[in-house]
DNA sequence: TACAATGATGATAATAATTATCAAATTTAA
DNA sequence: TTAAATTTGATAATTATTATCATCATTGTA
């Protein structure tokens, strides 16, 4: 996994806070229970894994449509994206925190894992620019069979 | 977009029938007009597009589920590829027949422009090896703002 | 501190994409 | 031509996501 970008949780909190007052939103605490849960947690979530993680690690009740509400929110607010990976049928989030990254998806086990590589960042900008498109964003999905998986296990 | 492969259809008809008797399946008119439509449209068609477009085009009638069915076989097969674009809720599909290609889209008016870019697609197999992996296909999507886009149309 | 106004939540209904079911039609092989 | 196996189409079922709306929470103000 990408390491956070040098930042505690509480120091993001704090950001965090700044930053839906600065739209003019209200706060609330399922909103910082997601927002924590995706800071924690390793792994890539769908609205139903936050939903049901909520619940058992810390013991509250969130309903489903707070948790795409928030999710829609976030990702709107630029904290969080999303990435749709083949063969599942629902979205995953993960926090924006994380210094930007594709990702390595092994198609036997499901593994998942995270790189950059600068190389390849800058020929996508010089590819944009050629067809005249302002780059914004992208989105690489890499599928392939890990060593493990190749090793027979 | 990406030009065919030279190849004709009846060529191509011809390989698919063959493909599909060594699979042990039976082949179907269903079959081939979807085929069909994918090698003759230009666009990136969703199922529904799909099954609405044999029949303004060919004059049949063809079952939504057919239409899935056939497309999960195709993509079984290796013969189509599904791009899932931001924004969109359902699946685009197209010929794989196609030499192979990433997609750059105008997040303003929706334009899709095909590439391939020979240096990126290197750097992926090395980014691949380099964590234990031996890739086997890939799904690149850039999003930007096209020049019409920005020159306000 | 209490209150009114506004915003957020949660239960649930509504949508929409996709898959499952199964009887009827089609294809294949002999 | 016929029996066996496969495929199709109508439709029901499933699943992810969004919309609705009454209730609850938050904020700014008197």
């Amino acid at each position: 996994m990408a390491a956070n970008l040098n930042i505690t949780y509480d120091e993001y909190l704090l950001k965090f806070r700044d930053m839906i007052n600065n739209l003019g939103l209200n706060n609330s605490v399922q909103k910082e229970y997601v927002l924590k849960l995706l800071f924690t947690c390793k792994n890539h979530l769908s609205a139903d894994d936050i939903q049901q993680r909520i619940k058992k690690e810390y013991k509250v009740n969130i309903g489903i449509a707070t948790v795409y509400r928030v999710l829609n929110l976030f990702e709107e607010m630029g904290i969080v994206r999303t990435i749709t990976i083949k063969g599942n049928d629902s979205k995953v989030y993960e926090l924006n925190l994380k210094a930007h990254h594709d990702h390595l998806i092994c198609i036997k086990c499901g593994k998942i894992v995270e790189f950059v590589d600068k190389e390849i960042e800058e020929l996508q900008e010089k590819v944009a620019d050629s067809r005249g498109f302002k780059l914004q964003s992208h989105n690489m999905i890499m599928y392939g069979i890990c060593k493990e998986c190749r090793d027979g296990k």
